[in-house]
DNA sequence: TTTTGAAAAGGACATTTGTCCTAACCCAGA
DNA sequence: TCTGGGTTAGGACAAATGTCCTTTTCAAAA
């Protein structure tokens, strides 16, 4: 559920000390709260993210929120609309202090059309987001809450990551009210 | 929620025509049933859809069966597999009559390692992918079988996908006694 | 220490969805 | 045409989840 790639986060602080791309490329720093994008909005630039975790998620038209992933080392983020020409998908925003390396449309269309290596790294990720995202809309269509919660918990534990209750719930996609519930109800069953 | 790529589909056939690599490239039948790739094997090959419709899906612990996607013209089959390196993430079916050029995998992974255009066409392809995935997975959880169903009966219909009932329902991730609800709710809402 | 207001948890009830089983339907073969 | 077997639809009840509102908790300010 903390999502990481090393190996893009390498290749980037590579590009990032050649003085050659001083102007294309920079270091950002954002705090808890902003966003980096906005859902529907347009985007001049991609992120790779250096250090601190960002949630990406949607927002229905019924209000509900929806956390499709949390990014952190080495994730990219604004990837999608940089290739397909799009505005922007959801909204990502940092949910600790985040330190960023920002990458300027122009000179990452280039790479893309020049770079074998980019392109790996790129099709890499990507492969990945769709293995993470399709098992997580099967298991979480076709299993009960108090089945995925488990499994969330334990994932949790194992990667360290501290998060809000609301967070929780709309990366569940699922009331407050039934988080508590099956809450309860995993400590009632295993008692530590 | 029937996916097609023609220049996928055009790319292919340029290749599938040079008679250079009539070793790596070639073109296959299926009949309805026959399975492309089977959850948890190994494949040696990728599959681009010439004709027909496969479904794409997940067999979870429970049995319960969960469709991601429907493929149809230019789509590819396998990609995320070769480039991970992993056996398959889900089964894919022929459930037409299927045509699909085949590509054994160390031509397909030379191809990756040196041509720019098919690495474009694939982050677009799985650009694609990550979009309708992550969209639907919000969707899906965030509101009723009944708005979900409405909604991909419109689509259905737009694109004349003709769906077996266990089909749909196991598309929309519940059972056919909740299709059949829905189903019978719409008509009582808007008869005609 | 006490008060108070906001946030978090939980009770009660409604709605949705799933499970299990029976009823209706539909066709191939007698 | 009638019959039997299998497939599809739906009823009845149970379980899961959401909505709404009250209670509890907790911490900041008095």
């Amino acid at each position: 559920m903390l999502r990481t790639n090393h190996s893009f986060l390498s290749f980037t602080e590579e590009l990032y000390n050649n003085p050659a791309h001083k102007e294309a490329i920079s270091l950002k720093h954002y705090v808890k709260g902003d966003l980096l994008l906005k859902q529907d909005g347009r985007s001049t630039q991609v992120f790779i993210v250096k250090e601190g975790i960002a949630k990406c998620f949607f927002t229905e038209e019924n209000a509900k929120e929806y956390i499709v992933e949390f990014l952190s080392e080495g994730e990219i983020i604004g990837e999608i609309e940089v290739i397909k020409n799009n505005s922007c998908l959801c909204s990502v925003e940092a949910i600790t202090p985040l330190v960023a390396y920002t990458i300027k449309y122009p000179f990452f269309k280039h790479l893309m059309e020049t770079n074998l290596c980019l392109n790996r790294l790129l099709l890499e990720e990507m492969a990945q987001r769709i293995i993470y995202t399709s098992t997580r809309a099967s298991t979480q269509q076709l299993y009960t809450i108090e089945f995925g919660l488990k499994k969330i918990l334990e994932l949790q534990a194992r990667q360290g990551l501290k998060l809000s209750k609301d967070d929780l719930a709309a990366y569940m996609g699922v009331t407050i009210r039934s988080l508590n519930r099956a809450l309860k109800n995993l400590n009632t069953e295993c008692p530590e």
